[in-house]
DNA sequence: CCAAAAGTGTTCGAACTACACCCATGT
DNA sequence: ACATGGGTGTAGTTCGAACACTTTTGG
């Protein structure tokens, strides 16, 4: 039990709201689920939970993101935190959201039904509670500029990947369109891909090669001074 | 009073840190002071204080900076959240920095004798308490970033500064030297700034011109799809 | 044989870097 | 007259932007 130092000051409850982006059929696709109590019960909902004693704000990020996608160790980033006095119609809530990067292919689907959640396409979002509109706003700003300096966008995809869906992939996330030439003569000099032999024949009869990202590479280059951009 | 949504969830301290920064003699300074009460009390500490019930998380950065520098609306943003169970060595508290910037000439040294507050150069930073080295650091590779793509350093300088004195800002910022022609023929190309007639001789014996940030000029070119870059 | 997507180089202009001398003035 | 910091332009290079055709193959 810790001494009391702070008697006199006043307590909040803390959540953390949890911006689930998954990347497919040339879309950014968010994890929404209707909300399982009240106020705004069955409302959509940014995926979220409190706070516990026992754990960091982090830590109660990373349970969320586990129990609701069932995998460990997700790349996830703080985006910050939302204060409003009224923010949360319930009571005082003060939440620390996070956005989280996930591969969309090996996803648990049985997970979805039970924690009643859908992926939606950001293109499509349905009208959401309290702020969650505003935390993936901000997220969306500031995926828009990590993902020009780090290689973030390889958490969207499959291991394996092609060139035309890492383009389609930028586009989503730039929400523009990128020159296929540039695109591929930055790529092939940073030279942090590794071609395979292997081709995917689903987007086109010719087929197009998989790729993977090789990190090791990556990291001995960052090491050179080397700068990831796009 | 609201109804008791939560009732079976904890609550926690929240409060707020702020990173409030000067820039002087060549030098970013960092208003700092020592802890008026227990635990570690005397220790060198960020300005901050609880968030109160009636204020947004916000409103209890802004407050905090108001009492402590005498001036309201400063510039000022959110840098996170640090929720570590462990990170207060008083009772669990959450805590939102904040960062500020602040013109130091125009600052009431009473106030800085009032909180026992002193302004240290960042060179020269002393032990701090808790994570607030963390927090110093994490402003400091935003500062970076963020003054290369916003007019953020004229809230450093006075309203009239010199060029010699923006470049050493920009130099202290960066931590890095810039190249005098280069850097004002950007700034030039920018048209942003405003010449006066008037000229600081504290510098040297020639004089170097006065000039001002031209917001409205600034907001113009910004609508025309300008985008100031340093 | 044709539709549909994959793959491939070059040219042009803009922006960045490096670099050295004269100017104004207080002492 | 000299020391001190303020002010100015050019040339070379790199980087990003624009742009069109050939290849493969399933149907």
């Amino acid at each position: 039990m810790p001494a009391a130092f702070y008697q006199k000051e006043v307590k909040f409850f803390v959540a953390v709201d949890c911006i689930i982006l998954g990347f497919n059929n040339k879309e950014l696709n968010i994890l929404l689920h209707k909300r399982t109590f009240e106020p705004l019960k069955g409302e959509w909902s940014l995926m979220g939970g409190f706070v516990r004693p026992g754990e960091s704000v982090n830590e109660a990020a990373s349970r969320v993101l586990a129990e609701c996608t069932g995998i460990d160790n997700l790349f996830m980033e703080q985006v910050g935190a939302y204060g409003d006095v009224t923010r949360d119609l319930g009571e005082r809530v003060v939440s620390i959201a996070y956005y989280a990067l996930v591969k969309m292919n090996d996803f648990n689907t049985d997970l979805l039904e039970q924690y009643d959640a859908k992926w939606t396409k950001l293109s499509d979002l349905p009208e959401l509670i309290f702020d969650h509109k505003q935390m993936i706003h901000d997220t969306l700003s500031r995926l828009k500029r990590k993902a020009g300096n780090r290689p973030l966008g390889f958490n969207l995809l499959p291991d394996k990947f092609t060139l035309p869906q890492l383009q389609m992939l930028y586009e989503a996330i730039y929400q523009a369109p990128l020159d296929k030439r540039n695109f591929r003569k930055k790529l092939h000099s940073m030279d942090i891909l590794e071609k395979l032999d292997e081709k995917d024949r689903k987007g086109s009869k010719r087929g197009a090669f998989y790729y993977i990202f090789n990190k090791e590479k990556y990291d001995k280059l960052l090491e050179d001074g080397f700068y990831f951009s796009f």
